[in-house]
RNA sequence: AAUCGGGUUUUGAGAGC
């Protein structure tokens, strides 16, 4: 049995879902009867194959032919209706098994929560997010911030510092990414004053913030207007050797062209280039739009080459 | 363990409706 749900596992994760559907045929007619990990298997590779339903199907079979709920199964499927934004009946499952007495565990929880937020049910996944601690599972770092930027994405900033509150004063320590979510919320409702004043609090908490602190407090800058002050922290960083990555370039270079600062974007597109990175095809795109209307066709064409030879397909 | 699984930053334009 181990040996073939083995090769079942390894024939679905190279997407041979049709030959591995033909050992679990063979292996039934060898009189093998598969166990609780070869419906582990088969309920998730239908999942990530876009068949939630047959999954279903799968998971409800095994249910009734067992008489057992199998928690990995479930929770595989669970995923994969969550991945699909259909989160809503992936809570729907879960009450269904939660009154057989089956709790699921802390990140099963925060796939159904951050299911739930994706899909703007934010209110229900605080409902889940309680229901989850009266159960008595204990919402870890990473439960509290999908919930966090559920908050924060449906711009309710201030439940969400609330949350943080909470969160210092009886939960787990939030780290750095927990602050970033915050950080985001914060410059997302043009509040980058309150996001700066917390980032210098960051050091006192202890954290250190990174790229992508940076990159969102960058790109907040740059969207409220504050173009000197994202150019000061780049060069803040750019002195001080941070390791910039794609994306500060893109949000620097968009910035730069959305203050309509062609010739600083222009010089700045080739500094990237030089190092190495090419520009998403976007943000050509953009920047050669914006050239033409300037005026600057000259520019855009030699522009244009450059960007052919890099390999990055304007469009 | 032969099997699932969770968090943050960027992502253009034109046309049409």
């Amino acid at each position: 049995i181990v040996t073939y749900n083995t090769i079942i596992d390894g024939l679905c994760k190279s997407k041979r879902l049709d030959k591995a559907w033909m050992i679990f045929e063979t292996m039934n007619s060898m009189g093998v009867n598969p166990d609780a990990c070869t419906y582990n298997v088969l309920v998730d590779s239908l999942c990530k194959a876009g068949k939630e339903d047959e999954a279903l199907k799968l998971f409800e079979q095994t249910v009734e032919g067992r008489r057992t709920i199998n928690p990995i199964t479930f929770s595989a499927l669970l995923n994969g209706f969550c991945r699909k934004g259909r989160a809503d009946e992936a809570v729907r499952l879960h009450n269904l098994v939660l009154r057989t007495g089956h709790v699921p565990d802390h990140i099963t929880y925060t796939t159904l929560i951050k299911g739930l937020c994706n899909i703007g049910k934010t209110d229900d996944a605080l409902k889940l997010f309680k229901e989850m601690v009266q159960r008595g599972v204990s919402p870890d770092v990473v439960a509290y911030s999908v919930l966090l930027s559920g908050l924060c994405k449906a711009s309710r900033v201030d439940e969400a510092v609330q949350l943080l509150n909470l969160m210092i004063e009886k939960g787990p320590v939030p780290d750095i990414v927990t602050y970033n979510i915050l950080l985001d919320g914060f410059c997302k409702v043009q509040k980058v004053d309150q996001a700066m004043d917390l980032l210098k609090k960051l050091s006192e908490l202890g954290l250190t913030a990174d790229m992508c602190t940076y990159n969102t407090l960058l790109d907040g800058l740059f969207k409220s207007g504050k173009c000197t002050d994202a150019m000061n922290l780049y060069q803040e960083l750019t002195t001080n050797g941070s390791q910039m990555d794609i994306i500060t370039y893109r949000i620097v270079l968009s910035g730069l062209c959305e203050r309509g600062d062609l010739d600083d974007a222009v010089k700045f597109f080739y500094s990237v280039v030089r190092k190495g990175y090419s520009p998403k095809s976007a943000i050509c795109s953009t920047l050669l739009d914006k050239l033409c209307k300037a005026g600057k066709v000259d520019e855009a064409a030699k522009l244009y080459e450059e960007m052919q030879r890099r390999i990055c397909v304007p469009t």
